[in-house]
DNA sequence: CTTTTAATTAGATGTGCATCTAATTAGATT
DNA sequence: AATCTAATTAGATGCACATCTAATTAAAAG
């Protein structure tokens, strides 16, 4: 688990924050369980023990290993320990706060220069000007090919400077330029 | 946090697997802040945030302080640390599979004894009829207290041999007696 | 190749809980 | 006392998700 992942760790908590599931996982620390074993021990049907496995399985919490019209599921051990160590250490908490004080900084921007879903004003601080550039590049769909033309009118619905706008998008990485078409560069 | 405490061990996790209060603990382990203060970085309302704190107040996750009006929230980083320390310990984890497997021995018992929820025939081994009173006593309320006429009534709803299985009930410490008057023994 | 066993996927249902608005409490200020 | 500020409590709404039944897939055994 990489520090400063924020989802990463709430889906692992969400993951474990649950009853059945985390009695699945007792039991698979021990030893394999089939599916139907781990049902009849949970009183709960096999759906839905199907269900859970493949939430933790997901996390890479637990291995399956199929054997006829079986499959037989045990604790990842390693992956728990990894959780263990690295769940609420001091960088990771600090790390939460930075998150949220820079997304609470990140919306206070977008509301200073934006009124009414228009761009009042072209911000001149480089960190700002990303925060708008960020909002106006969602207003574009990934794989979809824009020709420029396209590309100011859409634009144009929130601020009368598209070429500036338009140059900023691509020097900014946010979108793409070739021969005339632009297209938006995938979100990491 | 006690070991082989399976519902404490599920209300942290509960606790800490959402969002905003994932945040919130991030935040607070910072420095202090008011409610008002949290409401705004979280992009949430005053009593919205009021109900997380609550939460993770309740189980010693963060402290309060009352100044003027305000109320004041802190981390408190002995509590998370202590979690962090003791969770998914080995121990831990195997406790939880005993109680799912004993939890799953229970049933059987149940199911074996009871046909239509009618008590079939008393386990002969201890370890069955306590099972078995343990589900008995559960048709008496806590707080009320039966004389021994209404105790029978109540047990022959579920077997005949009323006799016993009220000598069972005290001497199993479930149901206390004095004065030909019995009541049951609150849970711990 | 048909049947049986075991599991998963699809789809429906219901419940728990996060969030909101409105009302209330409590302390501070005039 | 009256007002103002900050927070909590009450009550309503809506969404996320756990669980179920039914249908489907896949492998084993007859």
């Amino acid at each position: 688990m990489e520090t400063h992942d924020f989802a990463l760790l709430l889906q692992f908590l969400k993951v474990l924050a649950h009853e059945s599931r985390l009695k699945l996982l007792g039991l698979l620390a021990d030893r394999e369980y089939s599916v139907g074993e781990l049902a009849e021990l949970l009183d709960l049907k096999e759906p839905t023990v199907s269900h859970h496995l493949a939430k933790l399985l997901e996390l890479d919490l637990v291995h399956m290993r199929i054997d006829g019209t079986s499959h037989r599921y045990r604790l990842n051990h390693d992956t728990l320990q990894k959780i263990n160590r690295e769940l609420f250490t001091p960088e990771q908490v600090a790390s939460i706060a930075d998150n949220v004080v820079s997304d609470a900084w990140e919306r206070k921007v977008l509301t200073t220069y934006l009124i009414d879903d228009q761009l009042s004003k072209i911000p001149e601080t480089h960190k700002k000007r990303d925060v708008i550039l960020a909002w106006l590049v969602s207003k574009f769909e990934v794989g979809i090919h824009y020709p420029e033309a396209q590309v100011n009118s859409i634009i144009k619905r929130y601020h009368p400077d598209t070429a500036t706008l338009r140059r900023e998008l691509v020097g900014s990485k946010l979108m793409q330029r070739e021969n005339g078409i632009y297209w938006r560069t995938p979100p990491a």
